[in-house]
DNA sequence: TCTGGGGTCCTAGGACCC
DNA sequence: TCTGGGGTCCTAGGACCC
């Protein structure tokens, strides 16, 4: 049997940054979320402040008073990033599951332990700039777990290998490690257990496996017997396809506009088509949601709509014009909107939908998809589109964003 | 003043059937 | 007056993940 091994980036946004601009390892950083927002990620001297995921106006003076630094999302520079970091996490592994945009799991011999993790950590290291945390164990909630303790304890120099764990030191580990460290486990049903007694992971092992079922369903069941060493999740080498996809963006200011809320959804829905073109598919459900801000008077209350097609589609005219529809039918006048959403549903390959079944692309989308395909997804749009409208002041702000380093030519760094 | 975006999975409960 | 029980399917919404 092969061993599982989890290897994600630290701090990953920051840790980005600071890739280019080393002088900031030295200050305070955060990252913020689109609109400058929210806090989403943090360097360790930010995090020795205290900081990390909250409204970005309630630290901002604490940050200034420190001599920190805060930068917009850069997600360009981040994906471009995380594309070399697990490329080369894949020349060590006979299998490689991509798990989110800066962890991975990897599927290794037998054998392979703790030397070989911090060989692996020293390259990721030395080649990208980037720190890593790795984990190793019999299952992916081993290794999950096993990468939490080696981020969370110095004296393992960020590798930890489950099985190599001494019995006494497991103890301890397990007994010092709150529930909510697990995966799956999250705020609720983490409250959920500690009122059954069950604060640590040690305190969820000591139950019988069908006390565990009583308290949490089965999901965490799976943890539990994971933790013994039993695989119920596999590592998936093969992508899975999508089966909703989905664009929003909340905008930089109120919207009340109609016309505005049109525009922006016309942006969203290019992107999401793009993605459902990109993966070979159709989708059979279009659905929309606005709302306003939580926080703020007048604002516009939640709403969906959402409409079943007869035929899957992979038109985006007919997706405009529906989606549309849709918006139409849930605006609430006089009110504002902080945020509008575009889902695709119903998803299926468009391989699999008999000829005739569906609506082949138009000869205009056709010449949309080559254009973008040979300029890039921005050369082609439709007029509907809020993109390129000079007034458009409520797109996403991002008003630190840092340079496109590595995938834009007129913003490569510059040595002197 | 300012509070993200993109996903999956599970469960409860309603509708419907015999 | 009395008003079953069991099954399936679908949907909405919650919980969770990064």
């Amino acid at each position: 049997m092969s061993r599982i091994v989890l290897v994600d980036a630290n701090n990953f946004y920051a840790s980005c940054e600071m890739v280019f601009e080393p002088a900031l390892a030295q200050r305070p950083l955060v990252v913020l979320s689109n609109n400058d927002g929210i806090v989403v990620a943090a360097n360790e001297p930010a995090k020795r402040l205290g900081l990390k995921a909250q409204p970005f106006f309630r630290i901002r003076q604490l940050l200034r008073r420190h001599g920190g630094v805060a930068r917009s999302s850069n997600y360009t520079l981040y994906a471009d990033m995380s594309r070399r970091f697990h490329r080369l996490l894949a020349r060590h592994a006979s299998a490689q599951e991509i798990y989110s945009i800066d962890e991975s799991f990897l599927l290794v011999p037998e054998g392979l332990g703790a030397e070989w993790g911090r060989c692996l950590s020293d390259q990721v290291r030395q080649w990208l700039g980037l720190p890593v945390a790795v984990g190793m164990g019999r299952t992916k909630t081993e290794a999950k777990l096993a990468n939490y303790w080696a981020k969370r304890y110095r004296l393992f120099d960020g590798v930890v290998d489950a099985a190599a764990l001494a019995e006494a030191v497991r103890t301890v580990l397990l007994a010092q490690t709150p529930v909510s460290a697990l995966w799956g486990v999250g705020r609720r049903l983490s409250r959920r257990l500690q009122a059954a007694g069950v604060h640590t992971v040690a305190d969820l092992l000591s139950h019988p496996g069908d006390v565990v079922r009583q308290l949490g369903h089965l999901p965490l069941w799976r943890v539990w017997a994971e933790l013994q060493g039993q695989r119920h999740y596999a590592v998936q080498t093969q992508p899975q396809a999508s089966q909703t996809l989905v664009c929003s963006r909340s905008f930089a200011r109120p919207v009340t506009a109609l016309a505005e809320l049109e525009a922006a959804l016309a942006d969203y829905v290019m992107t999401v088509m793009q993605k459902l073109w990109r993966q070979q598919l159709v989708a059979g459900e279009v659905a929309v949601f606005a709302a306003g801000s939580r926080f703020a008077q007048g604002a516009a209350v939640p709403a969906w709509a959402q409409h079943k097609l007869m035929t899957p589609t992979e038109d985006v005219v007919a997706v405009l014009k529906l989606a549309r529809r849709l918006l139409h039918q849930l605006y609430q006048p006089g009110r504002s909107y902080r945020k509008v959403l575009i889902r695709l549903g119903a998803l299926q390959p468009r391989h699999q939908v008999p000829a005739g079944l569906f609506s082949r692309p138009s000869r205009a989308q056709q010449a949309l998809q080559a254009v973008q395909a040979r300029f890039g997804p921005q050369a082609l749009f439709l007029g509907r589109q809020g993109a390129l409208q000079p007034q458009a002041d409520w797109q996403m702000a991002r008003n630190r964003r840092s340079p496109r380093y590595t995938t834009c030519w007129a913003e490569l760094p510059q040595v002197s």
